[in-house]
DNA sequence: TCCAGTTGTAAAAGAATTGTAAAAGCTCGA
DNA sequence: TCGAGCTTTTACAATTCTTTTACAACTGGA
């Protein structure tokens, strides 16, 4: 049914960039042209974190958001899923999901790496 | 009454890929060149499925659209349903039809399968 | 450097969901 | 009405996902 497709593309909330793309709408995901299938609360996590890109959100509100967990629940399950999510979005896992010590997770846009390290440098070898 | 007739045959809407051929308007379908009788259930719940080709269709709307029912229900009838139709999609009944956990079902339009475990890349090959 | 606190990890246990076979219930045409 | 075929239910198996556990590795301040 066309109508139903285009009515459903246009309530369809993405996030896009040059390598991820996620769907807040539907739990499967893109990294680069591989199609990951997340699950139901590595979506949520994901989303919640992506809501939030760039800036950190603290252990306490991911529990509070995603579990429904009070303060003073000691539990490594958010830890677990991070790494799975990490996992699946291999190989930029871990740029993406950075940790901050003490606080909590920060989604980081993808951003170009510089890589002074190669000492390759276009510029300076043309002609 | 041959207005109806020619009527109908204009609005006779189809879906084909490459080894499935459904008639909307019909419970006879193809695989490859095997006819398939679809029973009536099994017939609107792969339309539905098919209309939303690539995209996930809740357990709820399935079992509201096809059967009337409402959120609450806990009811296996869904799963027998797609069960059957998957064996009459032989042999590509996993393959078309996905299940999504914890979400619903999708109907995946068929893609060629890419085989890079094989080693054979033509392109080294020519000359 | 050392240490308390925090995060990472693998593996196992637990919970939820889906798959399946078989039987019971239903329907519609002969 | 009868019965074949269709649909739903039942009861359990299998799978998948989530959480816990137990410990290793890491972090940053004293």
């Amino acid at each position: 049914m066309l109508q139903a497709a285009a009515r459903s593309a246009q309530l369809e909330r993405k996030y896009k960039d040059q390598h991820l793309e996620f769907d807040f709408t539907s739990t499967t995901a893109f990294i680069d042209l591989r199609e990951v299938t997340l699950t139901r609360k590595e979506h949520e996590l994901l989303a919640l974190l992506l809501e939030n890109a760039g800036e950190i959100v603290p252990r306490d509100v991911l529990l509070e958001r995603v579990w429904g967990y009070g303060r003073d629940i000691r539990t490594r399950t958010l830890d677990v899923h991070v790494r799975r999510l990490r996992k699946k979005l291999l190989p930029y896992g871990e740029t993406y999901i950075e940790t901050i010590f003490g606080v909590g997770y920060r989604f980081q846009r993808y951003r170009e790496p510089r890589n002074f390290s190669s000492g390759f440098m276009p510029e300076l070898i043309a002609v």
